[in-house]
DNA sequence: GGGTCTTAGTTCACGACCTGGAAGAAGGGA
DNA sequence: TCCCTTCTTCCAGGTCGTGAACTAAGACCC
């Protein structure tokens, strides 16, 4: 059971939230407009409208005409109302990145780790947290909240498992909460890269998604209903490591025939040096290599790790029937820049007819840089849920 | 947008399913079982339920003892406050089953049929549809709904396309509406097994489950978050369709390695045939003996079957990772009952730890024949979703 | 420049709703 | 008979969205 009763308090709240989230999600509205979209009165509009202004929430931004009378009001969400920050934790580095609401880059603040031990991971969160606030010369009780993005399986704001980290158990956000009073929360890198580009990028306006990165490994952030979709305990969206050739290639997870061992940037050099192809230089630099080689055995392996992920990508149309699937990760976008109609039509070979069809095959937009931005969003989203309600 | 406003007469809505929900999903409960459960004051309970009991929806039925004073008065769903009609149409017959609301058959009607033209169809549902009401007695007004499951993709009510009864886009409700004042609701086969199996059968309790249905053909019915996941267009759920061995054998789609065409019963016996196997009688017979069969090369296919299957499992935990995954279906069954644990065991393999370590995996508990109570309960989750509140 | 039209937004009385508290009825056990 | 717990009833208090009447602000016309 976990429907909820609803009181008269939860009614405002959650008108709040709509009106919220639509003036922050369709741009810059009016009242009318928002009478039209939310179904509200405009006596409720107006009303609900005034206190989220009072409040500083919301803000005039110019007018419009309107149809002949008394010209629309846009309201938008005042950008500096409050102040996110997003973090990304990696192997070789934390990047710390400070936004205003209509997340722009205020401060950026990067360390390099050797070791990504919990607690150099945590003194480097806070110390870039407290440097990027310093420097974009806003007070720390401006700040929202602190999204952390961490490469692995996070449950309850705790890293349960992070391999390429060694991290195991790690109750992240409560031990950075111990070095600050601003809230923090942590999820999946891979999610929140998906989260900013549905936000911002490539899946805006989608309800049923997935974002499919391919990188050296490769992860998805899968998007049902206009909400990310976790699973029982958040660890949904492995998409890496479905078994797509039943008794094939060992995966570094153990299992064989993993898609992961076929399109991740490891496995397909790995399958080029089996053919004979020529590896060199870093894993990025190889593959963009590869990608443009003109080698009859590098094409080969192109066409091949095409196809891999195209029966990858039919087995998210047929099980999850999406409106639209953005690939990203710097091997999904080197690889999708070139190849991206062929990739489309061989996906049209594996998945039915129906689902392909309503389907829309797109590259992300945002870059891989990304991930501290939707690490930021974690605390808008708290705020929009809320309608606005400051936490505590 | 999808979110939608709340107004002061949501609230009453919205606080009547609640209560409603549960006392019709959590069993007969008390008062003061509920204002624990909902949160919601005594006096409003106290209120909502007197209101639910004057229109007849609710009754007392019994008291248990408290803890020490006056006994708590149990309330359930009166069972005859309205009756629902599930009809299965399947290639060869059309079955309609009228139900109370605790979905005890009250009476039944089958009809075989030889050409399912949708004429066809509709004149045997609605001819078994009043059939089953003077059988059991009651009045046409007593009828809550209709709902109906064809194998196939529905979209809003509306057959889309049913290749196994050689459909497309055939407005089923709408037909059927024209013979009834009765409210009619059709869905998917599959998802109708599925929801029956959720709300009455082995997937009780579950909120992120998946319903895998291996007959001749394979497929499944997703539920996130509690309730049914549909995809963007009402087609999600086609685990079948999964390549799992890139290049592999082609299957009816035209695609070549789904599933179906390894762990399908149909697919299966192809494979003992080609490999030397002797196949006799009717695909069901044939399956079941190969299933009991010694032989070397039967208990290779069976080994094999349970390797894909289990592989399709993983594929599901992985990407999904649901909380329980229900095996059904008549070949499904017929091998669960058998190698369940090797299953599980076989899922392991497969599957990463984490996620598989978080499922359970068990078997339908209600056979094949539940399609029909699965539709029926599309208007009684109506009846709950409305606080009890009569359509129309 | 003043009147008028049109559309946008605001104000206010009203009815619907939940809550908390208090008082009491109901039903059983000691 | 007294006590205990479970409902029920009632009322004041507070919140909410709504419809209707009202004000605001431009455009247009003479």
């Amino acid at each position: 059971m976990e429907v909820r009763r609803t009181t008269v308090r939860d009614m405002r709240r959650s008108n709040r939230s709509v009106i919220l989230t639509s003036i922050y999600r369709e741009g810059p509205l009016s009242r009318q407009e928002l009478t039209v979209r939310t179904s509200l009165s405009a006596a409720s509009v107006s009303n609900l409208v005034a206190e989220l202004i009072a409040e500083g929430v919301v803000e005039e931004a110019g007018s419009v005409e309107s149809e002949g009378g008394r010209p629309r009001v846009l309201l938008r969400v005042a950008p500096t109302f409050r102040y996110v920050v997003g973090a990304e934790v990696g192997e070789t580095r934390v990047r710390v990145e400070l936004f205003d609401l209509a997340m722009n880059v205020l401060a950026r603040a990067d360390h390099p780790i050797s070791t990504p031990t919990p607690a150099e991971v945590v003194k480097h969160v806070l110390e870039g947290l407290s440097s990027v606030i310093t420097a974009s010369g806003i007070q720390p009780q401006q700040v929202l909240g602190l999204g952390v993005a961490v490469a692995g399986v996070v449950e309850d704001n705790a890293v349960v498992d992070a391999q390429t980290l060694g991290w195991e158990a790690v109750p992240l956000a409560e031990m950075l909460a111990k070095g600050t009073d601003i809230p923090v929360h942590v999820d999946n890198g891979a999610n929140m890269l998906g989260q900013a580009e549905m936000y911002f990028g490539a899946g805006r306006g989608a309800t049923d998604a997935v974002v499919a990165l391919v990188g050296s490994g490769v992860g998805s952030a899968l998007v049902a209903g206009g909400s990310s979709y976790r699973g029982t305990r958040s660890s949904a969206g492995e998409w890496g490591h479905m078994t797509i050739v039943y008794g094939g290639r060992q995966c570094r997870c153990g299992a064989l025939g993993c898609l992961e061992a076929y399109v991740g940037a490891e496995g397909v050099l790995d399958r080029y040096r089996e053919a004979g192809g020529l590896v060199e230089g870093d894993e990025e630099t190889a593959f963009v290599e590869l990608l443009s080689s003109t080698s009859e055995p590098a094409a080969t392996i192109v066409a091949d790790t095409i196809g891999y992920l195209a029966a990858g990508f039919a087995n998210l149309v047929n099980l999850v029937n999406p409106e639209r699937i953005v690939l990203g990760g710097w091997a999904g976008l080197a690889l999708g820049e070139k190849h991206l109609d062929e990739l489309r039509a061989e996906v049209g070979k594996h998945a039915l007819r129906r689902p392909y069809a309503q389907v829309s095959i797109v590259l992300c937009e945002l870059g891989r840089d990304a991930v501290a931005l939707g690490a930021a969003t974690l605390p808008v989203v708290r705020l929009l849920r809320d309608g606005g309600a400051l936490p505590h």
